[in-house]
DNA sequence: GTCTATACGCCGATAGAC
DNA sequence: GTCTATCGGCGTATAGAC
C-alpha cells in the first residue's frame, strides 16, 4: 500500500515549516507570505495554491500543534520519571518538532489570535491534569508554572541569539526542588 | 514652583497610554499609529508631533517600563513578607501601571524587538538577585520561573476575555509551596 | 501545481494650513 | 500643538498563463 495513499505535496509541508521557522526567528509581523514563500523556495502564487489565504496557513499550523501535543501527552503519561519531571525537562527549548510548533503558536497567540489562545488553554489543562495525577493538585500548579516560566524565558532566546544551553542547569535545579516538594 | 516646571503635554501621555492599551488588548500588529491616535483622541498628525516616528513611541514605552521596574524593585527589596513572596504575589495580573507596562513590553519583545528583549533580560536579572538574597540561589530560580509562568498565562487572559480572577487561588498555592521549600 | 502580473488597502511618514 | 491631505511602500489576495 505504500505509495498508493494520498500524500500531501512536499511543497505544502515546506511552506508549513517555513512559516513556523519565521514565526520563531523573526516574529509574527515579519512572517509575511512573501517571506514564507521565499524561505520555502516557492513563489507566492504557489504558496497560495496550497493555502488559499493566510488564515488557512495559520489553521494548519495550529492543527499540527494539536497533533504533536496529543502525541507528547501520551509520552508524558507513560514517562517512567513521572509526568512532573518529564514536563519540566521537556519545557527546556530542545528544538523538537513539538517545541518549535509550540513557540510558533505562541507568537500567534500574542497578537491576539483567539483560536490560538483557545488551543493553548486546552493543552495547558491537559498538562495540568497529568501532572496533578503525579504530584497532587496543589503541587501541580507550581510545576506547571515553573515549566511555563522556562518557556517564557526561552522565547526571547530562541531567536538569532540562541542561548538555551545556559538553562540546562536551571532545569536540574527545578527538578530537585520538585523532589523536595514531593517528599 | 508648582506649575512652573516643564510638564509633558497631556496628549503625549494619552498617546503613550493608548499604545500600551492596544498592545495588551489587540496585540502588536493591530497597535498601528492610526489605532493609537484614534484611541488617544488625537489625529495621526498630532501623534507624530510628539513622537516623530513609531520607534520613538516604542522607546518611550520601554523607558517607562524601566522606570516602573526600578520603583517596583525598591518596593520588593523592602517588602516585609520577603522578596520571593512579594514577587509571586505581584506576578498575578492586577492591572497596575507596572503590570500593564510589562505585558505591553512583552508584546514588543515577541516580535523580535531587540531593545525590548535586552531590557527584559536586565529586569529579570535584578529580580533574580533580590529573590536569591531572600531564599537562596537555587530556590530563587524556582520562584522566578513560577512568577514568569504566572505572567505567561496571564498574557492570554489580559485581552478582551479577561479572566485573571481565577488565578488568585493559584498564587496562594504557590506561596505555600515556596514556604515548604524554604523550610 | 506552480508561475508572473497586477489590484487594492493599509501603514508609516511628510508637507503644510491653521 | 494639532489638524488634513497625500505619498510611497508593503502585505494580502486575485487572475490567468504555462
Amino acid at each position: 500500500m505504500i505509495g498508493t495513499m494520498a500524500r500531501k505535496p512536499v511543497a505544502r509541508d515546506a511552506v508549513l515549516d517555513a512559516f513556523e521557522e519565521l514565526l520563531i526567528d523573526v516574529g509574527e509581523r515579519a512572517a509575511t507570505l512573501d517571506a514564507v514563500a521565499k524561505r520555502a523556495g516557492v513563489s507566492k502564487g504557489g504558496l497560495l495554491y496550497h493555502f488559499p489565504n493566510k488564515e488557512s496557513l495559520i489553521t494548519a499550523t495550529l492543527e499540527r500543534l494539536d497533533r504533536l501535543a496529543g502525541e507528547d501527552l501520551a509520552v508524558m503519561a507513560a514517562a517512567p520519571e513521572g509526568a512532573a519531571a518529564y514536563f519540566i525537562r521537556s519545557s527546556l527549548w530542545s528544538d523538537t518538532p513539538m517545541d518549535r510548533s509550540f513557540v510558533a503558536a505562541t507568537r500567534l497567540a500574542e497578537v491576539a489570535h483567539e483560536d490560538a489562545r483557545r488551543r493553548f488553554a486546552a493543552i495547558q489543562q491537559q498538562w495540568l491534569d497529568l501532572i496533578a495525577a503525579d504530584v497532587g493538585k496543589t503541587m501541580a500548579k507550581a510545576v506547571l508554572y515553573m515549566g511555563d516560566g522556562l518557556y517564557f524565558n526561552a522565547m526571547w532566546e530562541s531567536g538569532p541569539s540562541g542561548n538555551a544551553d545556559g538553562r540546562q542547569g536551571d532545569v536540574e535545579e527545578l527538578l530537585s526542588a520538585v523532589e523536595r516538594l514531593r517528599g
